[in-house]
DNA sequence: ATCCGAGTGTTGACAGCGTCAACATTAAGC
DNA sequence: GCTTAATGTTGACGCTGTCAACACTCGGAT
């Protein structure tokens, strides 16, 4: 009876999910301001409304595609900090590189994540989302200074150093127009370059002075 | 005959200041969604379409918004840094300091002028502005470590780091909501503290290994 | 002084948007 | 199999950016 064989759980299909990629496409090829509830619903073949049956209003929307951003962000993050503990320079290296990848893959994206104005006090979850790669971070350089395979020095300083960078970096290459100071495609050799003028801080063996 | 003393050069008086002043209001009290033509020409007391006489859409008028930010944030980097040459470390830390303030002063403000989608190719101006505090980032610390107020190393990469980490600062204590990993409202703090972790690479006298 | 044209402000109108109320349809449970 | 909640549709409203057509006003040439 079924014209769909296995996923439709509901009377449509999963509309919620169809939602949320389909705002993610329009998102993706046109950016935040091309994001339209009338697009999104026609993408999918639903009337207009049809979405509100699943989320309140358009920053809902916009909130959920956000979550599924970060979701990816900290699985990348947590997938590399897990598969080699303690943190040595080698990790920060993949660490950092990966969370630029995936930040610039979808400039859009990342920007709907951190800059746009999805107030805080309506969607704490995207909040504890974004802290969730600061703290990672922050207890994968505790590991690694208290086993040695990072130099000592002010924990906090050096993950709020390290977020801030990373977090400047993706959004300067992200909302910049390359141009002769910032080549914007270049972003892993920036994120080296930077790691490079980093590690007499992080490696322990080119820290040799305090 | 003039009823307005001095300050009337045209038909109603400086309209396209006026504009950009009120829309910088409404910016700053209502962020970048509460921004609107026509409560941008009703704060003025002009009738809604007049703005259109002065600027070709509304991009155009928040890409002048931006500009007076992008202004702001110059003018200072370049007060500080041409007070005091060559660049020292104690320089820096002002310089940042200074950035981070008036960076943090207009949250919307900031964030219209690095991460709303205002297309580059349209406004070209404002890429130059923003890359302009790079240039003057660079150029300070050349001349820095050229005197030997500076440590030696990697100039771009040096740059780029401090240029990386103090936006993304910004942008994170502006955007975030206040929690217990990262006191969005003591930015100068934090400015403080990656600075500190950033002596052993910038200051000559604690940069004794190479 | 007068007339004219460019510069400037106003009004009416239109399409697109987010959103809601009212209605139609389907799926699920007793 | 009927009831009821869940889901999709249509009509409508107000708000927005934007434009065309009109009105006013000032500076300069005659």
């Amino acid at each position: 009876m079924n014209p769909i064989p296995s996923t439709t759980p509901y009377h449509h299909g999963d509309l919620a999910r169809a939602c949320v990629e389909a705002a993610l496409d329009l998102l993706r090829d046109r950016g935040i301001a091309g994001v339209t509830l009338r697009d999104v619903a026609s993408a999918i073949g639903v009337s207009r409304s049809a979405p509100y049956r699943h989320f309140a209003d358009k920053q809902s929307l916009l909130a959920a595609c956000a979550m599924q951003g970060f979701e990816s962000l900290t699985a990348e993050v947590n997938r590399i900090l897990t598969a080699s503990e303690p943190l040595s320079m080698a990790t920060i290296r993949a660490l950092l590189t990966g969370y630029a990848e995936i930040g610039h893959a979808d400039p859009h994206l990342y920007r709907l994540m951190f800059a746009y104005y999805l107030p805080a006090e309506k969607f704490p979850v995207l909040e504890a989302q974004a802290k969730m790669s600061f703290d990672l971070l922050y207890r994968g350089i505790e590991q690694g200074q208290a086993a040695g395979t990072l130099a000592a020095g002010d924990t906090y300083g050096r993950v709020l150093l390290l977020w801030a960078a990373i977090h400047g970096l993706v959004s300067l290459c992200n909302d910049l127009s390359p141009n002769q100071t910032l080549d914007t495609e270049a972003l892993p050799v920036h994120v080296e370059r930077i790691l490079d003028t980093l590690a007499p801080l992080l490696d322990p063996e080119l820290a040799s002075s305090r």
